[in-house]
DNA sequence: TGCTTCGTTTGGTTTGAACCAATTACGGCA
DNA sequence: TGCCGTAATTGGTTCAAACCAAACGAAGCA
């Protein structure tokens, strides 16, 4: 779309002058002449080339935040995340603020405790839901990503098997976090065969915790899991 | 809830302005003074008689329509949608099935540690804000629902106080939770005057450890708070 | 009475400007 | 070389003004 439609010399035209940014932007997102990651233009900027307002450029860039192309920070600007080969898979917007070092924490503060309770109030049939994936985690052998979906999907069955409604909601927004967090980081380097096999021993004694309904066991688990997390994370940085 | 947090002459207070008119015009909302299907002064009407610009003024308003509060229509006016008695209304799904004791477990999970990360990380202009709802709450006398809504405020402002943008999600989660068991339950009988004495002095010495960067001694004030509300809780059931 | 018309009111959009706060970039000092 | 403070850049917020289009209302006409 060319400059058309773009009122050239003052001319007055209502609704479409956002409706014209934001075209004109998502198309160079979605074409990729911005690509993913990289940095738009300042809003001061796209404002003198696209010959409107400042505030104008604003109501466009936050549409499209709400849609999730692009992510703004204060004093460093406006970046595409858009990922045209992404699975889409609606992650919720707070997902993508949270760095790795958050979520670390986030998980460090509620899976012990949610341990300690599922452990008590699962129920048979949950746990029989939970071998089933442990089952089918045993059997990966180098496949990463499906290692860590069923990884997510572990977890959130303990979170389920807590009974706790609130905690399951938050468990799911961590889950979000998490996932936004193995997609645009370096996790899956890290999970060679050797590594899965660790991992694997780990959720194997966690299961087996859970079963036998042993608190302390079951929490001593889900720490080490956690810490194992916190140290591929540390050697990065 | 007079003008007292108004910029009154030109005063500059980033951020605060919209909020203020949310919160002023949904309390008025709630309470019914502008009541069910009735019309809202005109934007330039409120913009003056708040003191605010008119684009203040439609920012409150188009937050206020996305919460289904309002609706409006060109050259007609807006009208208020929210019925008091109406269940429904802009709470998360999750938060209408979350027991009291299951909030109660939440909460007791995640304030402990959300008190140590806010001490360490809140900014000065946090705690800032946290006394002015702080001193707000020492003024209310015995109007419940005002000090509730305050206490909420006051919880908030400690969530995002961590930086972690991925707990305050989730703690988000826990006010809308907490929001409705306040409605639906009892809460409100037992905050005689006395009560809300006792509460003051404890948010009163959180606040100070708080300032005084002191981890163990907000953390101990937190436990107690929670402490207290079980126990009002468990003369219910 | 019933209809049209025209001015007024009201929400909707756009512009331009100023200032704040977070971040980055740079240059000088140790 | 390495660190720290300052200046510049960038997004975030608020204000003031102007104009548009939908809706309303009252005056005037048939």
């Amino acid at each position: 779309m060319a400059n058309s439609s773009l009122p050239s010399s003052g001319a007055y035209l209502p609704g479409a002058t956002v409706k014209y940014v934001i075209e004109t932007l998502s198309t160079r997102i979605v074409t990729q002449e911005y690509a993913s990651e990289e940095r738009l233009p300042s809003e001061r900027q796209l404002a003198q080339d696209l010959g409107v307002a400042r505030n104008t450029v604003r109501e466009a860039l936050d549409q499209l935040e709400a849609r999730g192309m692009i992510r703004r920070r204060a004093g460093s600007g406006s970046f595409v995340t858009y990922d045209p080969d992404g699975e889409s898979s609606a992650t919720s917007p707070v997902a993508a603020d949270v760095g790795p070092l958050q979520l670390q924490v986030m998980r460090g503060i509620l899976e012990p405790e949610m341990m300690r309770l599922a452990v008590i109030n699962m129920t048979p049939r949950q746990i029989e839901a939970l071998s089933v994936v442990l089952s089918k985690m045993e059997a990966v052998q180098a496949d990463a990503t499906a290692f860590v979906r069923l990884e997510e999907e572990f977890h959130r069955l303990i979170a389920e098997g807590t009974g706790n409604p609130l905690l399951l909601a938050c468990y799911n927004l961590v889950l979000d976090a998490r996932r936004q967090s193995f997609r645009t980081a370096m996790y899956r380097r890290h999970l060679t065969p050797a590594r899965i096999a660790i991992y694997q021993r780990g959720y194997n004694g966690l299961f087996n915790a859970i079963a036998a309904r042993d608190i302390e066991e079951a929490s001593e688990f889900m720490k080490l899991s956690l810490i194992e997390d916190q140290r591929i994370l540390l050697q990065e940085d």
